[in-house]
Formats: structure tokens, sequence, C-alpha cells
DNA sequence: CCGTTGGGGTTCCTTCAAGGAACTTTGACG
DNA sequence: CGTCAAAGTTCCTTGAAGGAACCCCAACGG
């Protein structure tokens, strides 16, 4: 599919799309987690084509996410996360928390989320580690970093990025 | 591309994948967010396909998650986030945070946030909402939801899914 | 020692989406 | 009245997803 190399761009958000960006990956990754770690139960609990679900894992492997190990002296093997990955799980749980709140309806969530160190049933907050304070969407400014290439950023005080001196015929 | 309708599923985040999982869609958000609102800015700067674009702004504004707003008396409209939207940010400030921990490389991130409320530069932290403390990965159970439909959840103690009696040959 | 089984894939074919370039529409402006 | 610019359509080519069938290999079981 992806006819574009989304990891070659300067933009963190289009190089964690390029690991995780293909159908199927991040339920792939759940269903790891979950423990459906073996190339049939993954198969069979999805759905999924057997060709597409080789090249998913093929993809997930090389980039680091998925580490595959063998269980038996037959090559057999199961594939688990490595710390990559693990850490990949951290996006999935705050999909499930958008999609939790603003997608399931009536029915409710399929899953709640314990929190194990106090008991708590609680979706993920995105907090600054900082002053500890929430950090989302409107809490924070962008700035370039070292590895930037140029590209505008949002300027908060004006709602629009700096170099847009387009009129708005409001 | 999408034949299988992740819509469909009872999983919180394959629905979320319904969403935003089509090549492009997270970058049209980000594009959106920093401040890229109309369809020849989003062309030019992603250099995507115009259909393809035309696809996906209907399929973002079709769930809810970019209003077309008329910001002229001619047919002339710009994109904006809607609140579900805006909370979608949140998933690409995660996403970004781990490209930026993983995959940047020599040259180091592209971007920095910096939470305004108190000055510092950083990425975002999952935190639990009840007390506080760090909640990622490893630090949850998960439990069936009010709209579960019998899916098997992991059980963190044996490590495996409860359901799961097959040996392990080690 | 030969056939069977089961995990873990390949191969091949069809259908549909992505990429790209050219073309169209609409209202405003000079 | 001709032109311009925003915002799409249309059409064609290439390539990915879906699906079914097939293959390989190492135990078993008789």
């Amino acid at each position: 599919m992806q006819r574009t190399d989304f990891g070659k761009m300067t933009c963190s958000i289009a190089r964690t799309w390029d690991v995780i960006g293909e159908p199927w990956s991040p339920l792939i990754l759940r269903d790891v987690w979950v423990g459906f770690t073996r190339f049939d139960q993954l198969q069979a609990d999805l759905g999924i084509s057997r060709k597409v679900l080789t090249e998913r894992l093929n993809h997930l492997v090389d980039q680091g996410v998925l580490e595959r190990r063998p269980y038996d002296q037959r090559p057999r093997h199961e594939y688990v996360l490595t710390e990559k990955g693990t850490e990949l799980v951290d996006l999935l749980m705050v999909m499930a928390g958008w999609g939790d709140r603003w997608l399931a309806g009536e029915a409710g969530p399929p899953v709640l989320y314990r929190h194990r160190a106090c008991g708590e049933i609680a979706a993920v907050d995105l907090r600054c580690p900082h002053c500890g304070e929430p950090m989302h969407a409107n809490d924070i400014d962008m700035l370039p970093g070292p590895g930037a290439a140029g590209r505008p950023l949002r300027d908060h005080r004006s709602g629009r990025p700096p170099w847009d001196h387009t009129e708005r015929h409001t």
C-alpha cells in the first residue's frame, strides 16, 4: 500500500506511523500484548490473511518492536514485545482511551483498565513529568528541536503559523 | 484499501483505527493542528495526492473529527478540529514522544514540546488520574467492560491468557 | 520406515486503494 | 469578459489487501 515512505520525513509522528501505520499492525501488537503470541493464534484471532500477517510480523521484527523467539527444538517460535514494543503499548492505551470515550456508544467500553498500584479503574491521563499538571493538545507550545529541518511551527499566540501572512476573508 | 472494517470490531483500538488508521490521516490532523487548515495548504505541505486528500478529509469530517468551516462568501472553507479531534491530538503527542525516543537518532527530535503551565520542555507522561502515579503497559490489569463480547483478557499473574492451556515446550 | 499432524509460512490470483496528472467548477475581481 | 485561485473531480497506472491453496519440516504413532 504505502507508496509514500513516511519514515524519511522529519516528523516523529510520520516516523512512528512508518512502524505501526500499516493496516492490522496495532491490532497485532494488541494481541501479542494480550497473550496471542503465535502465528496461528494471531491469524485465527484476527481473521487476517496469512500473507499479510507474515508481512506485518516481519516488518515489526525488522523495526525492533517484536522479537521472534523459539520455544521448541522444532522450528517453532513466538513473538514477544521488546522494550521498544512495550513502550508502544502506551500508544495503544491512549488509542483505547479515546475510542472508549468517543466511539463506545451505549454499550460502554469493551475493556476496563485497572491501575495495579492503586486498584482504581481509570483511563490514562497525559501529564507533564515536571510539574505533574495535565498536558494536552492546548497546553503546549512547539519549538524546533535539534533534529528540525526548518519546518514552520505553530504560534499559539496568533493561532496560526508565523509564516502565514495570507489574509483571512472572514 | 482497508477491506476489513475495523470499526465493527469490539475493540476501542480497532475502532479508533477505523477513524485515523488510513494512510496520511494522522499527518493531516497534525497539519491542521499546526495551522495548515486549507485544502491547498495541506496538499502542498504533505505532497499527498489531491484525490486521496479529498477522501481523507471527507472521512475525518464524517467521523466528527474535523469540521468544514466556510471563511468567505465564495465557496472557500477551512478544516478545523472539533473537540473530538482535539482530543485525538493527545494521541499524536504520544506518537511523537515514542518516535522522538526511539527513532530520532543522532539528530535528536525535530520538535520540542514545552508545557505552557510550567515552561519546561518535556514529553508527555502517562499517569493514573486517581493516584497520579505512572500508568504504563505493565502497570495495569484488564477487565471485561460493559461493552465486552466475551473476548479473553490477559492474566498478568500467569503472563498469558487464562484460556491458554497449551504446553510450553521450553 | 512410512503416513499423519500441526506450526509456520509461500504462491498465486483477484479486487480495490494510492499516486499522479489533467481537467472542472464557482464566485470574485479588474 | 477574461482571468484567477480555491477546492475539488476524473482517469489511468501501479501495487497492496484478501483469500484460498499449497509447501516444508520435525515430531509422533503404528
